[in-house]
DNA sequence: CGGGGCTCCTGTGCGC
DNA sequence: TGCGCACAGGAGCCCC
């Protein structure tokens, strides 16, 4: 589920909920969630409850924080919890139900809650956040100014990968998912299945120009919703109302009027208009 | 480096 | 209505 959009729009609304507050109790009914850092830097999960209460119960929290698809929940002494929502995780500040993973409780209000039907998604203590390799090794933020025509023919360069499978890979862009990725391809003009290093400068500047106009748009539109994802408060998103090809194989092209094809690309499905996109 | 295949999980939707 | 299968926003690992 969530990408940037969908995590920056949870981010914003934390932001306006919570800051402030002091984590009073933590009920953890499913400990899987909670994870640690292995040897070689993926997660595993064998954290317990217990640490997990004994480095969070008390803090304040101060800020929110968003890296890629990593929401950054930071603390008044620096440390911080962070949160990977993968598929299917929700953070959502309501009455807990039956499905909560994890529930933060404040002195007043209602608790931030956690739900994650696959169980994939991931809540980690980092005592220095920026510093994680996790979050260090992501690659540019694609609604930096940073993110530049640039810089991405550069780390495009010689790649034989297909672009669709690069734009994926968090290393050279934070954020980008599926849908994104599809959106804006379709956007850009170009073939999901091109070889990334074949792009000309023009292609990649129209790429990162769709990106950002995907990206933005998203987040005007509080996210994508297919099933599972809703924002902090609850709600869902509306930005699958405006998709252009994500979902729509077999539909019309709204630009040349054609077929939606859908094809697999490196073990992920991918909508694209064999008219439109070179 | 590229990509196929598999894994972690659970739910939904489709064809028969 | 039921069953089995494909597939779903992510991403790491092994292997060729």
């Amino acid at each position: 589920m969530p990408e940037l959009p969908e995590v920056e729009t949870i981010k914003r609304d934390l932001e306006k909920l919570l800051p402030g507050k002091i984590i009073r109790q933590i009920e953890v009914k499913d400990p899987t969630v909670l994870t640690g850092i292995s040897p070689n830097g993926g997660p595993f999960r064998k954290v317990s409850a217990d640490s997990f209460k004994k480095n969070v119960i008390g803090k304040h929290l101060s800020r929110f924080h968003r890296r890629g698809k990593y929401l950054i929940m930071e603390f008044s002494d620096q440390t911080a919890l962070i949160f990977h929502l993968r598929m299917t995780g929700q953070l959502v500040v309501r009455q807990p139900s039956s499905r909560e993973r994890i529930v933060f409780y404040f002195d007043e209000g209602l608790p931030l809650c956690f739900a994650d039907t696959r169980r994939f998604g991931e809540i980690f203590f980092s005592c220095d956040w920026k510093k994680e390799p996790r979050i260090n090794s992501l690659g540019v933020e694609p609604l930096n100014g940073s993110f530049t025509v640039n810089l991405l023919k550069e780390k495009l360069k010689d790649r034989s990968a297909k672009i669709h499978s690069l734009l994926l890979d968090q290393r050279i862009v934070a954020g980008i998912g599926n849908i994104y990725a599809a959106e804006a391809l379709f956007l850009a003009g170009i073939r999901p299945n091109k070889t990334a290093g074949r792009l000309s400068k023009m292609e990649v500047e129209k790429l990162v120009n769709a990106l950002k106009k995907v990206l933005n748009d998203s987040i005007e539109h509080r996210g994508y919703t297919m099933n599972s994802y809703l924002d902090a408060n609850g709600q869902k998103g509306n930005t699958q109302e405006f998709a252009l090809v994500y979902g729509k194989q077999g539909e019309s092209c709204v630009n040349c009027g054609g077929k939606i094809l859908r094809k697999v690309i490196s073990g992920r499905g991918v909508a694209y208009c064999a008219v439109c996109q070179k």
